[in-house]
DNA sequence: GCGTTCACGC
DNA sequence: GACGTACGTGAACGCA
């Protein structure tokens, strides 16, 4: 058997990797994208190859022998990212304690070395692999010698593998002609002039026909074309001399004995710590594979699956002073903490109940043919309603769950999920894995990398397995408790955490619970007028364009207006032409099918998504509809509203609003009842810039809009026009995202000069705004998060890098955040405040939807003055601002009345 | 199955 | 001067 030597061309991959992977950083703020993307390649490539002996090579920075020859080399290159430069020496401090032999030497650069290195290995026996982001490389294949250069094609990594026959066969040269190639058609990069008017194209022509630089030049005289001829002779020094710089020396001073480079031990303890400060958590478990002991479930399990057995356990979990609780379900094959529509919960299994208690006991109570779902919770049910303080991860679900039961969990002292959300909204998910790594340091595979993606997963798990997946979630929540509480403290979130989120869970609950009743018929005529709509316009189209085709695919269509009925002022899209409603309205009037497009496509918006959509989720033992209240998503602080989204029901245009109509109280004693907050973030901004004019205005319950208006149009107030009115209202909503004025332009029409201006006069206006929004982009960059009036956090690390985008993106997140996410906690504080009245009141009447500035309320008849007056004190003190908070509150039959 | 495009809300 | 509103959810298409 030959061994196998992979070398790498590690400043190659770096680079490649650090603009292929978007910013990371690790707790320490060390910026670690590179390292990553280098070590995902690497991987993926000893995976394939399973070398035996690995060499890292790497530039020096110095001068080679290169710029001896030629003092220009490599000049013009851009200087190295800062986040960039850091991140060599981290990763060759990664690659020591990997065991891996890192080569370099002055004077020479990491592709010499590698070719040096390659060669002296073939001859040795072996065959060398090389990896490297750079096509140079290709010069050094042979039929012994791999080249393999990975690419990243939308997230993925591939390599496209070179022996000399490849390149051969795939550039038209053999690797020695590659050279010359090479210089000819020079390397911008390395600043390898090369000759002008030669690209690659002519280059490998050139080569294919002459074999080298020397020849070419001597039969130049017959080289087509004619410019790359007339180069050729005039420019025939550089192109020796960029013959010269392109070849890779294979005869650098250095040893190579492969037992320096033997690959063992890569992943040892040291390794793996080193793996865990850079936060690669997805890599741990590669580390931990000769690790074992970095599993560490508790030893003591008990696994109960009868009610026999289970007193002694339930005594004990009864008598401790901290417990917590995890149970696990599988919804359609997918495995989550209890799955969790009130009354909606088809397909899904449930499996058991994890307890942690005391000095870190665990009990699984597992659902067997002994013990089946309702009797393990009667079973548990003294533990769920007793006094013992509990801790949960996502307890909303749960107690929707256990609802269900007619069983009720009380003293829920702590929801590691919610505590993980207000610590940094910015993640994607609390589950036990990111628990334990952010706040025990403890790296565990997600449920994911244990069953693989999918729905087969999950449904393949031994009982075994979910048990222990069932126990390692509440042991790991139990030991996670007290860090998370300390940095909660910490962090001033005590309010936040334990006054507003941990409360508003079961608030969420109820209403997820109590779900919203639909008019079914209603709804059905709605979607068979659509339907009617859609068929007549589809014949219409069809008639225009003179064929028939799929309408609602994009490809086809942008492919109908723009190349069959040619029509101007395409814009382009990754795959193709864009057929979004602002191009096709610019071009609503060069052709009579582009409105009835634009009529087709909100129509089987309509139905697909609204009639079809929500009849689907209607659940038939109630007729109502109960979506589930996301706690934990956006970035912001906001809720969000899934399965179905409730969140986004058509209300600006007159037709899809009447879909509102189908939303109706459970029964005739009740009405709805709608309150919503009046311009609630520019209050926020008012209030958290403390702009004199702003806060004038809203005291003085000045039309904001029209104020900004004739300010930025220099216009007596009564003077404004509605267009006017109508811009300012796009400048002031834009402010609170922090636009740019390119993006203001096209969102009201006007050239990005102009959207400039009126972005000037604007802080003119309100120069305490401007002076808010640059402090708080400020205070992220200074500290690498944003936050609310209410100390909630979300992470900002792209405002550290100096990617332009990335950069900008972070800092109109940091404008943006403190804004949206306090409008956020302020409804949030109110939703508390209501449910908790209308308990203590005894009223019927109950919150049914949160539309991110909107409650929505069914209302019992003769509650209507009393809930009425409890939805404006609450939502109008939920906090106390430099200006007023305005709540309106609208009554009707149904949610359209309620305007 | 997964990414892309489109469209609805605040 | 670049890139170009924020935050979401969901449907349909089309490639694999």
């Amino acid at each position: 058997m030959h061994k196998k030597l992979m070398l790498l061309d590690a400043n190659s991959l770096v680079n490649r990797a650090f603009y292929a992977i978007p910013v990371l950083t690790n707790k320490e703020g060390e910026f670690t994208n590179a390292v990553y993307g280098f070590l995902n390649i690497f991987f993926k490539l000893v995976d394939e190859e399973k070398p035996d002996y690995i060499a890292a090579c790497f530039d020096v920075k110095a001068k080679t022998f290169r710029h001896e020859k030629y003092e220009e080399y490599k000049g013009g290159r851009k200087v190295m990212p800062e986040e960039l430069r850091p991140q060599i020496p981290l990763l060759k401090n990664l690659l020591q304690k990997m065991n891996i032999k890192i080569f370099e030497l002055e004077g020479f650069e990491a592709d010499d070395i590698i070719g040096t290195l390659a060669v002296k290995a073939e001859q040795a026996g072996l065959f060398p692999v090389i990896v490297s982001g750079d096509k140079d490389l290709l010069q050094l294949a042979s039929d012994k010698i791999l080249v393999r250069l990975p690419k990243t094609k939308s997230g993925k990594t591939e390599t496209e593998n070179y022996y000399a026959a490849d390149v051969a066969e795939k550039i038209g040269v053999t690797p020695r002609e590659y050279i010359e190639v090479k210089a000819l058609m020079g390397d911008s990069s390395d600043n390898i002039p090369g000759v002008a008017g030669i690209g690659e194209v002519t280059a490998v022509k050139i080569i294919q026909q002459y074999k080298t630089v020397e020849n070419a030049i001597l039969n130049a005289a017959s080289i087509k074309p004619k410019k790359a001829s007339e180069n050729l002779i005039t420019y025939a020094d550089t192109a020796r001399l960029s013959r010269e710089l392109s070849e890779i020396c294979l005869t650098v001073p250095v040893e190579f004995n492969p037992e320096n480079c033997a690959a063992n031990n890569m992943f040892n303890e040291q390794a793996r710590a080193e793996i865990l400060r850079l936060d690669f958590k997805s890599m741990v478990q590669r580390f931990a594979l000769e690790n074992p002991q970095t599993d560490n479930t508790a030893q003591h399990i008990s696994v109960i699956s009868s009610a026999e057995n289970a007193e002694k356990y339930i005594a004990e979990i009864l008598e401790s002073e901290l417990i917590s609780l995890y149970s696990v379900s599988i919804k359609s094959g997918v495995i989550s903490g209890t799955a969790g529509k009130a009354a909606n919960n088809s397909g899904t299994a449930f499996y058991g109940v994890s307890v942690t208690y005391g000095a870190e006991k665990s009990v699984f109570f597992a659902v067997s043919a002994n013990l089946s779902e309702a009797s393990l919770n009667t079973l548990l049910q003294p533990i769920f309603e007793s006094e013992v303080p509990k801790i949960l991860l996502d307890s909303k679900k749960e107690i929707v769950r256990l609802k269900r039961h007619g069983i009720s969990i009380n003293n829920i002292v702590f929801d590691s999920m919610l505590a993980g959300y207000v610590l940094n909204s910015a993640k994607s998910s609390y589950n036990y894995d990111d628990i334990a790594f952010d706040f025990l340091n403890e790296s565990y595979p997600s449920l994911e990398e244990k069953t693989g993606k999918g729905k087969k997963g999950a449904n393949n798990l031994t009982s075994e397995e979910i048990a222990d997946y069932a126990v390692k979630n509440s042991e790991v929540i139990y030991r996670a408790y007290k860090p998370m509480k300390n940095l909660i403290s910490e962090n001033n979130q005590d309010y936040l955490y334990y006054e507003i989120e941990l409360p508003l869970s079961r608030v969420l609950a109820d209403m997820e619970e109590y779900g919203i009743k639909v008019d079914k018929e209603k709804l059905r005529e709605f979607g068979t007028v659509l339907d009617g709509f859609i068929s007549v316009l589809q014949s219409e189209i069809y008639d225009l364009c003179g064929e028939e085709f799929n309408i609602n695919s994009p490809s086809q269509l942008g492919v109908i207006l723009f190349e069959k009925l040619a029509l101007k002022g395409s814009k382009k899209t990754k795959t193709g032409y864009s057929t979004s409603a602002d191009v096709l309205e610019k071009l609503a009037n060069s052709h009579p099918v582009v409105p009835k497009i634009l009529e087709y496509r909100s129509y089987t918006k309509l139905k697909s998504t609204y009639a079809d959509g929500l009849l689907a989720v209607i659940n038939p033992h109630d007729n109502k509809i109960h979506s589930t209240f996301n706690q934990s998503v956006t970035t912001t602080g906001r809720i969000s509203s899934a399965e179905p989204n409730l969140q986004n029901i058509p209300i600006r245009l007159e037709f899809g609003r009447n879909l509102r109509k189908v939303f109706i109280p459970s029964d005739e004693s009740f009405i709805f009842m709608d309150a919503d907050y009046s311009q609630i973030e520019l209050r926020v901004m008012a209030h958290m810039s403390a702009d004199e004019v702003l806060i004038d205005a809203f005291k003085n319950d000045i039309d904001i809009h029209t104020l900004t208006a004739s300010q930025v149009f220099d216009t007596p107030i009564e003077e404004v026009t509605k267009q006017q009115r109508g811009s300012a209202k796009a400048v002031n909503f834009g402010i609170i995202y922090g636009i740019s004025g390119y993006s203001l332009s096209e969102d009201i029409g006007i050239s990005k000069k102009e959207a400039d201006r009126y972005i000037k006069e604007y802080f003119e206006t309100y120069p305490q705004v401007k002076k808010f929004l640059d402090s708080s982009v400020a205070f992220a960059a200074q500290n690498g998060y944003a936050q609310t009036i209410f100390s909630r956090r979300r992470a900002i690390p792209e405002i550290m890098t100096q990617n332009f985008f990335e950069k900008s993106f972070g800092e109109r997140v940091a404008m943006n955040m403190p804004v949206q996410g306090t409008a956020a906690d302020i409804i949030k504080i109110a939703m508390v405040k209501v449910h908790s009245k209308l308990a203590a009141q005894n009223l019927k009447s109950r919150l049914i939807l949160q539309v991110h500035d909107e409650l929505l309320l069914e209302v019992k008849k003769d509650e209507r003055e009393k809930v009425s007056a409890i939805l404006k004190e609450e939502m109008e003190n939920a906090a106390q601002l430099l200006v007023p908070l305005v709540a309106e509150v609208h009554e009707g039959e149904n949610w359209y009345e309620t305007k």
